[in-house]
DNA sequence: GACTTGACAATCC
DNA sequence: AGGATTGCCAAGT
């Protein structure tokens, strides 16, 4: 395997993640096999920005459906306006209704 | 080489 | 019900 598995899932997960969706850190973990490692999610998308990929990172939020990691990318808005963009609803850095617009990630282990 | 930090989440008291 | 602690993995200092 890779020499890190573990981010390679995320970034399989993060960029099937379908436009006008959002899930959430333990969402992904759960789905890669590692739901007590939410945290390390967090820490790969962190990676990818500086990495440069085309991860959708701001369809990604914490299980509040609050945009927590919106003050690591370019602009401090950029988060939020992408998702408003896709027809999602934000207010107060919350995803209104997220419920409604989660998508939860197929699990796939491996194959 | 060891300790601390980090875009989270679940559990314990 | 609410606050504090632990678990996990990787990277930075």
């Amino acid at each position: 395997m890779a020499r890190s598995d573990f981010f390679e899932k995320v970034y399989a997960v993060v960029a099937l993640i379908p436009e006008g969706k959002v899930t959430s850190y333990g969402a992904i973990a759960k789905a890669i096999g590692a739901a007590k490692s939410s945290r390390t999610v967090g820490y790969a998308m962190n990676a990818c920005v500086k990495l440069d990929r085309d991860l959708p990172a701001h369809r990604v939020v914490n299980r509040n459906g609050v945009l927590t990691g919106k003050h690591h990318f370019p602009g401090q808005n950029t988060m939020q306006r992408l998702l408003e963009e896709e027809g999602l609803e934000i207010e107060n850095d919350q995803i209104i209704n997220f419920e409604s617009h989660f998508w939860m990630p197929p699990l796939s282990k491996e194959t």
